[in-house]
DNA sequence: GTCTGAACAGACAGGTCTGTCTGCTAGCAT
DNA sequence: ATGCTAGCAGACAGACCTGTCTGTTCAGAC
């Protein structure tokens, strides 16, 4: 039944491939042959996993969001100042940046190439859980209006992976950080 | 020879499709059979003008970016005070972001869709000389570090387009300038 | 031993893509 | 009148795409 060796079941191997293959080159760029071939899977077993590429490319996103959901709450919990709570999506998106493989949001990626439903799906939940995060940390460091904060610092966080893809300089995320601090300086109460 | 009647010339009527068409559905979604037919022009016209889709994307572009310039630095001659015209381009995207058809900025979304050299030397000409702007009247407001602040600035440009094509919500714009003003009252002396 | 079902391998259909090439038309210059 | 050239129309090549289908292999259940 489902295999367990040290490759995994073909599920597992299919989002590996897809993984590694729609992030480095993209999800349009890259066809099915290509996942199939390097996830060493027959392509009956994609479309009965899966069903369509449109839901390959969903089941990818969703495995990023998990894991960047994971490490951005064990970075958030890292500190207890709230300040600094707000600050570490920031710090995970710098360690992201350093890797020379980094190619931007995977999320903002996929949307520009593709326009399937379940993508789109995907996409939208990964922005309203980082979003809600946001929300909550600003509301528990003592914002004047969490929801405006946090709108601010996604869209520092978005402007961080488009400018750092598109011109290849890590130091654009270390300066997203010092930008967000600002706007912290800004709309919290005294240093919070 | 050159033709001069309304629709204008071959060229004129493709870069008028393309950029129609390359903006609202993509650079990679859209054919080069749905351009010509759209500009009613034939294939091997569009050929011999512009040697291939890569050199077509980045006349797109290159016209999106010449266009981009005027309407910025129009903005900003409109204004005397060093922090207005600093706000200058956040409230022209504004005005962008404002239109139904807005989907984001046209470069961002091409160098995430397609990967031809031509397109990517547009995209660069283009953050180059935004950066560049930015980074001139962050001089003129006198700020102490003009490159960072203009780094900082370009990253919520970034953002607030990525966002505003992501969640379709056009406030997302009004909150970079927002967010502009605060990291401007951070970085320039005392409300220049 | 037999049966079942998951997975592999790969052909196939039907469509789309870029880019080339062959004719044809029409205006302009000489 | 004749030739030249820009441009139109569309066939064609060759590649690639997604998704389906046929046949085969093989591990485990009974």
């Amino acid at each position: 039944m489902v295999r367990t060796d040290v490759a995994g079941s073909p599920r597992e191997r299919l989002l590996a491939a897809a993984n590694e293959l729609f992030y480095r080159e993209g999800v349009h760029t890259v066809g099915i042959d290509r996942v199939i071939e390097r996830a060493g899977v027959a392509k009956a077993t994609l479309y009965s996993t899966f069903g369509s590429k449109d839901e390959l490319i969903a089941a990818y996103l969703e495995g990023r969001h998990e894991r960047m959901r994971e490490r951005i709450e064990r970075a958030i919990a890292r500190h207890r100042s709230p300040r600094a709570r707000l600050l570490a999506p920031f710090a995970v998106q710098e360690e992201l940046a350093a890797d020379d493989g980094y190619r931007g949001c995977a999320f903002a990626n996929a949307t520009a190439e593709s326009h399937g439903p379940a993508a789109e799906a995907a996409v939208a939940a990964y922005r309203a859980w980082l979003r809600e995060t946001l929300t909550a940390l600003a509301a528990a460091a003592g914002a004047r209006n969490p929801a405006a904060l946090a709108r601010q610092l996604h869209l520092l966080y978005d402007g961080a992976a488009q400018s750092a893809r598109m011109d290849h300089d890590p130091a654009t995320v270390r300066a997203a950080r010092a930008a967000a601090a600002a706007l912290l300086d800004a709309a919290l109460p005294s240093g919070g």
